[in-house]
DNA sequence: GATATTAAATGTACTTTTTACACTTATTTT
DNA sequence: AAAATAAGTGTAAAAAGTACATTTAATATC
């Protein structure tokens, strides 16, 4: 087999922006590095892409391992290349974006790779340019939030139309009218009304709901303009 | 220096998508390869990244090379990392596309690269997964181009509003009426309206338009929501 | 030089979507 | 029984989007 002779090979590795929601804020999960140099800094969850993975794979390997989950909704945000990105060796990373429902998430795996989640307003530090892709990670969610229902991939099976608006409020930054966002949603035909009632968060319990999930692949590449003056938004 | 010990490295190209628009269709620049396998097979423009450039540098390099052009929009599309994608041996590829004004296409550099234009409804096939790639580029053109103004960057500096719609209703597959995109384009405030007229394409003559260089710069981000309907556009 | 031809330019009425805004209801706590 | 709390709901006005036809400027033709 030829070879293409001469050229510089790099390092190559996959690191994750793990989004989730606990029902109040938005959250990121983050590890303590476990090598040198930056050993104990936090991090974004990564691996270096092994010889016969492609990216996808090599997310979901490393998301399976950290959470415990699988099918999770992933996609690629940006590769990554600055030459000196990490002090070590020039490392090239594929960076993906991951949105799980963290009632699903297994805890006992904390300890185990000393991971964590935090609010994404009062995260720590992360190492090399992990902020800078954290930072994109929330532009793009923001992005596809205000035209596909791509949020609902944060909630449990089960979830209420409040909790639904502190999601989109928490995300976008703002506060919506509750009528025109209930109408809003309504309106997409994407939301099953259940019997029962959430009582945790109020007197008078707000309905749960789940997604039509036949209703949710069909449209979900659709345009549903979810967000109220998208310009607005910074 | 201590380096990160055991992992396999990999070969990191930078390829792009070159779109032009000659007032009638949407164009890709294609180049004959210059190297075994698949020499002298129609190729989309690309480089290995060399040790101390990023990918950005590395596509604007190849953009200069091939067009004599600097300045031009540039935009990463997606890494593409399957194992088997090049034959010879495992060779990431970040994806880039690049949308010039094709008059500023200095021509000379077609023999020199053996490059050529091709309307993008008859390009030949292309080796490995740039076929896949020139897909993807297209979709993402089509969805920035729904809602923000970046279309733009395909026109000279003069341009009517005919061909403006031309190009529209080109990369959306479709027709718009020309009274409400006329309205459409105009309320944005985006465009300048100069005192001479096109002559070549009617005899009445279609007025010229300069962009408001201004408040494009100030709109790019902005939601401007140029296309109907959106949910037909496949 | 009158007439035909061509594509550009423009306006209006109707429909749909978005927005702003306030009261009633169910339930628990006091 | 009264107070407190958050859920749930409707309407009118404004804005945006859509469908649709005629006039205009210039050239080409007879």
């Amino acid at each position: 087999m030829p070879k293409y002779q001469k050229q510089t090979r790099f390092l190559v590795a996959v690191d994750c922006i793990i989004f989730g929601f606990d029902g109040t804020e938005l959250k990121l999960l983050l590890v303590q590095r476990e090598l040198e140099p930056e050993k104990g800094k936090w991090s974004l969850i990564g691996s270096f892409i092994r010889e016969e993975e492609d990216f996808e794979k090599g997310a979901n390997r490393i998301l399976n391992q950290m959470t415990g989950l699988e099918g999770v909704y992933l996609e690629q945000l940006h590769a990554f290349g600055n030459p000196d990105r990490d002090p070590i060796e020039r490392t090239i990373s594929v960076a993906y974006f991951a949105l799980i429902d963290i009632h699903q998430y297994e805890r006992q795996l904390n300890d185990e790779y000393h991971a964590e989640w935090f609010p994404i307003k009062s995260a720590p530090r992360l190492i090399f340019d992990h902020e800078q892709m954290v930072e994109m990670a929330k532009k793009r969610l923001r992005y596809k939030a205000a035209f596909h229902p791509i949020l609902f991939e944060l909630l449990p099976e089960k979830f209420t139309v409040p909790q639904l608006q502190n999601l989109y409020e928490g995300i976008f930054d703002t506060v919506f009218d509750k009528r025109n966002f209930s109408r809003k949603i309504q309106s997409t035909k994407l939301l099953i009304k259940q019997k029962d009632k959430d009582k945790e968060n109020s007197k008078k319990g707000a309905y749960y709901y789940k997604l039509d999930k036949r209703r949710y692949a069909a449209n979900f590449h659709a345009f549903l303009n979810f967000i109220p003056n998208p310009d607005n938004i910074k």
